[in-house]
DNA sequence: CGTTACCCCTGGAGGC
DNA sequence: TGCCTCCAGGGGTAAC
């Protein structure tokens, strides 16, 4: 379910609630995620404030007192997770492996498919964490820029669709936004990334920042008292242009979106209108 | 080095 | 109703 816009949603709901707060407990029911959960966690986390929560890609970054003897949580939602706050004694349900249980309330991690991470980083500086410190630029950020782009794609003759979902060059962009991106600045996706022009990324770069930033106030506003991550429908209350669209008409030209796939993935995409 | 295939897992949808 | 196949918003790793 989640990608970038999902995950930023998630920490904004959680900001109101958790910072400040101190760990009084933490429950791992389940061990084996997408990677083990380090043994001793719950330990380690016992005790500890949560200082402040940041995001990197698509990973929520708890920091507990990580600038004086603590470390950062470091939890992915992968494909299916989701965070909700709850009362600390509400029974667990299926899928529900963790809880960071504080004074009056516990945040809850349920993933069903369990493609979903849970870490913990010892020190200051969680960008030093294997799995962040390789991580490619925010989108976000000033530094994506449709020149910074084209300049990263000059060696890159596969096509620009898979290429947009690598974290290693640029993160948080996921299968949806990926092509529905692409449609807005009526790119192919199966266009070779080094035969895209300048002039193309930059309308490229406005198109993923105007897509994600629009997902982000859509879902912002129906947070309220609870973590909203699985809305279940995909497109986070803005309808997709092309994402599973497969056979319907194009809302610029009218003839049919095509659905193809793409190392893996599907891939939704105007043969008319991008070129 | 760049690119792709495979794999981790559960659940829902649709065909028979 | 049951069983089967395919599909799903991610991404690390191995192999080409």
């Amino acid at each position: 379910m989640p990608e970038l816009p999902e995950v930023e949603v998630s920490r904004l709901g959680l900001l109101p609630y958790l910072p400040g707060q101190r760990v009084v407990g933490a429950i791992v029911r389940t061990p084996k995620l997408r990677h083990d959960v380090p043994c001793g966690l719950a330990d380690r986390l016992c005790g500890l404030r949560v200082d402040a929560i940041l995001r990197r890609g698509k990973y929520l970054l708890f920091d507990c007192e990580s600038t004086g003897s603590g470390g950062w949580l470091i939890l992915h939602l992968g494909m299916s997770g989701s965070l909700r706050l709850m009362a600390p004694d509400t029974p667990p349900q299926k899928h529900d492996h963790f809880d960071l249980v504080f004074a009056h309330t516990a945040l809850r991690f349920r993933d069903p498919r369990r493609f979903g991470t849970l870490l913990w980083h010892e020190g200051a500086d969680a960008g030093q964490h294997p799995l962040l410190a390789v991580l490619g630029v925010e989108p976000l950020d000033e530094g994506f820029g449709g020149d910074w782009l084209y300049d990263a794609t000059r060696r890159r003759s596969g096509p620009v669709k898979p290429l947009l979902m690598d974290s290693h060059l640029v993160v948080g962009i996921g299968n949806i936004y990926a092509s529905e991106s692409l449609f807005r600045s009526r790119i192919s996706p199966l266009r070779a990334a080094n035969r895209i022009s300048r002039e193309r990324y930059r309308a490229l770069v406005s198109a993923i920042r105007e897509t994600l930033a629009a997902s982000i106030a859509a879902g912002g506003s129906s947070v309220r008292d609870y973590v909203h991550s699985d809305g279940g429908a995909g497109c986070f209350q803005l309808s997709c242009a092309v994402y599973d669209r497969t056979g319907e008409a194009c809302h610029r030209c009218g003839k049919p979106i095509y659905m193809i796939r793409q190392a893996g993935r599907s891939t939704f995409y105007c043969p008319s209108c991008q070129r």
